[in-house]
DNA sequence: CTTAATTGAGACATACATGTCCCAAAATAG
DNA sequence: CTATTTTGGGACATGTATGTCTCAATTAAG
């Protein structure tokens, strides 16, 4: 186990929860004295940074891994949440850590990786797996937004980990599929925008 | 515009994008003297802390104006969105304060708001407009994760703000209604938990 | 066993944010 | 216009986290 992985993941897992937590207590997690991990990296924005980074390079191996070829748009989506969700410890810091979100390099990539997401979305649309109609920027925030659900359900302990995947793809499927008929009742009580 | 009410909506709104930003961040945002901030706050605690309970007790009249007698809880569900949407730029920070995530009295209305929620889901299952084979924890968390993407997509102008809340309600309900027939094909490629 | 390298603990200076205080300028009241 | 209150700006002390450094203990290597 070594060191340098070690601090990355205490660190991942404790700015998850507290986006200002110190750099002593990202080494106490990692069981590491504060000037080791110091040793690793010069600065506490270094290893913060790094986290990032690692974490865009992590959801890329992920999703290239995804053979295209031989899989519809949908079966890829499935694929991708299923591979993705597991890593949740590792990259629900991202959500709030101002200081790396204007870091360019990891705008460029995170911009890169919601565009691919946008593509795949619109490859369901044309495969007919995804609601035409809803716009390609709502359903790339939905999806992103319930694989977040899925990581703070399964840390809460209210979704088992292994459902958690599962259940966050069958909800955004059914969310963005085009409705043939209105199953129950209204859900269609929508004034004009007055 | 009295300057507390000033004070507060700038911080909720500098909180949300930055969980650290300091007094005189927000000070500046609310168009103040650092020293008048403390006037109205007597700690930068008590601040955040004011907002997280004004923000509790805002969602809580809002809710408690809709008369769950005369509408279905799809319906009562349908409204609670269209009324806190719009709300976004006062409570996004909560997602991420953990000083404040820990304070009791915060923490029991928090929990509570949750459980009012979890109560209509069940309502919702009972009269048919949501998927009994869901949990109730996953609806709440599927719910509340729809109504942050849509105040982030709001926020970062990928979705009009009128139609936040419609796309959002409609999302959440089609993604945790039962499902009567697979629509397109795969969808339950869900092997044996090996 | 001896040597070299790595580590953890702590001292230390520095930077920055907090919270207090004071005062002159501006707004308000009379 | 004058008196009172409120405000903004800045000086100030304090606390806390950062980043550097030293050193003894542990570990690994020979």
């Amino acid at each position: 186990m070594p060191s340098r992985q070690n601090i990355l993941n205490a660190a991942g897992a404790i700015l998850a929860r507290n986006p200002g937590a110190s750099v002593a207590e990202i080494a106490a997690k990692a069981g590491v004295g504060r000037a080791t991990l110091y040793r690793f990296f010069p600065t506490r924005n270094d290893m913060v940074r790094t986290l990032a980074l690692d974490s865009l390079r992590q959801i890329d191996e992920a999703t290239q891994a995804v053979s295209y070829e031989s899989l519809t748009a949908e079966q890829a989506l499935a694929q991708i949440v299923k591979i993705i969700v597991p890593l949740g410890d590792r990259f629900r810091f991202l959500a709030n850590e101002p200081a790396v979100l204007n870091d360019p390099e990891f705008k460029a990539g995170s911009e890169r990786q919601s565009l691919e997401l946008a593509e795949l979305v619109e490859a369901m649309k044309a495969e007919g797996s995804m609601d035409q109609a809803v716009s390609t920027a709502w359903a790339v925030a939905t999806i992103e937004a319930l694989i977040y659900a899925a990581w703070t359900s399964v840390d809460d302990g209210s979704v088992a980990r292994r459902d958690a995947a599962a259940l966050a793809f069958r909800t955004m499927i059914k969310g963005l599929q085009a409705q043939e008929s209105g199953p129950t009742s209204s859900a269609k009580t929508r004034e004009k925008t007055a």
